[in-house]
DNA sequence: GTTTAATAACTAACCAGTCAGTTAGGAATT
DNA sequence: AATTCCTAACTGACTGGTTAGTTATTAAAC
């Protein structure tokens, strides 16, 4: 034994990007509490003692996985809808579809699912999570719906609740295929969800004739 | 050290019932993997033993919180909702906000967010609530729009789809109380989001004019 | 006196974090 | 060009604390 492959290599700058991939794919898999830093190591290539070479705790790691996995994706969201020009319906029908697309390719859902397990027990995972993802998404979202109302196209109200409105049947699909179609449940097609809930949130589920609004 | 009170009572009829009540609070507080049997044991007046008296292990404890804390009242809302007389609208004006007081009042909230975010490590719990809660009710709900559809009183389009449209954001509005306001998000009121949803939903978002469906 | 609800001390397994030792690979020396 | 030295990236066995589940024993209740 002595020429061959050498036990392991030197790459003290490949090593952090790897380790938080193999850490999103585990957390995501097992949860926070549930993930194995045994498990993650492994994935990454490199032992144990390695991760800690990188990152102090596995909260630290978590918090490396949010920001360089997570938060990007967000950004680019974020930045297609603030650029977007049009109405705020146009916007809406674009938007859901591509959240929902983001969302399936990143396995965000997995993350929020994290989140929203653990965070009572991990409050910095939740509050990296508000600071970092939900502040800027739903921060962006309320103002464009407040410029919306602003120029009469969109109904009074507070914006932050139409805001809801608007992704809160999303995160529930989210959460259905995450949680529930695992263990038999009925699937659902989250791009049919967007598509068809962004009709009715701006036009209404009843069909208009005497009826209307209350 | 003698006659005064006795160390223990036996008490084979009430013990289950304030092991489930005990337990519905540690699991609430600390989630699934989170909640120590000591502490479920020490709320119930009883120790660790006593506990395999009743429950053969913690996912049967957990399913036994589902049926007999939890089921209930998911049983009251959609009993109410199946004697209904009226139009969906009236009926959906009178649903979420009932639905919201109830998610409050009983802590329903913070068990669906054990089940979230435990379910893909411990499977039996999400089946558990899938079959004893989300079926109940998703089907209910489902089952009234679609007969609110063949009397031509709200728009075409899948039913499911549909109730995701109606209660998602009421469960998004639940998950962040519970998860991000402990961590400095700002506190939303769970009864105006049912109040203003229910209304955006059933007219739609849009200001009436030239704009209306796609 | 018998039964059995209940206890308390126990075991076995698990896992985040540590650390003493190993080895790759470049730098200094010949 | 070959050899030696040095450092820090990396390993893997270990520790300490935690907790689901078990069991030998005790005492309440009839």
């Amino acid at each position: 034994m002595d020429k061959g492959e050498p036990k392991w290599r030197r790459r003290k700058e490949a090593r952090p990007s790897e380790i938080v991939q193999a850490a999103l794919q585990v957390f995501s898999e097992r949860g926070f509490a549930g993930a194995k830093l045994d498990e993650i190591a492994a994935r990454a290539g490199v032992s144990k003692g390695a991760l800690y070479l990188y990152f102090e705790t596995k909260e630290e790691l978590f918090r490396a996985v949010v920001r360089q996995a997570v938060a990007p994706n967000v950004a680019m969201v974020v930045a297609f809808a603030e650029a977007f020009e049009g109405s705020f319906a146009d916007l809406a029908r674009a938007l859901l579809p591509r959240a929902a697309m983001v969302i399936q390719a990143t396995g965000l859902g997995k993350v929020v699912k994290i989140v929203v397990g653990e965070g009572r027990n991990f409050p910095e995972l939740a509050r990296a999570w508000h600071d970092e993802v939900i502040q800027v998404a739903l921060g962006a979202l309320t103002r464009l719906i407040e410029r919306a109302q602003a120029r009469g196209e969109i109904a009074p109200g507070d914006p932050r609740i139409h805001a809801f409105s608007l992704i809160g049947p999303l995160l529930l699909g989210v959460l259905w295929r995450e949680t529930f179609e695992p263990v038999g449940a009925q699937p659902i097609d989250l791009a049919a969800i967007a598509e068809q809930h962004v009709e009715t949130v701006l036009s209404g589920m009843l069909v208009k004739q005497g009826e209307g609004g209350r």
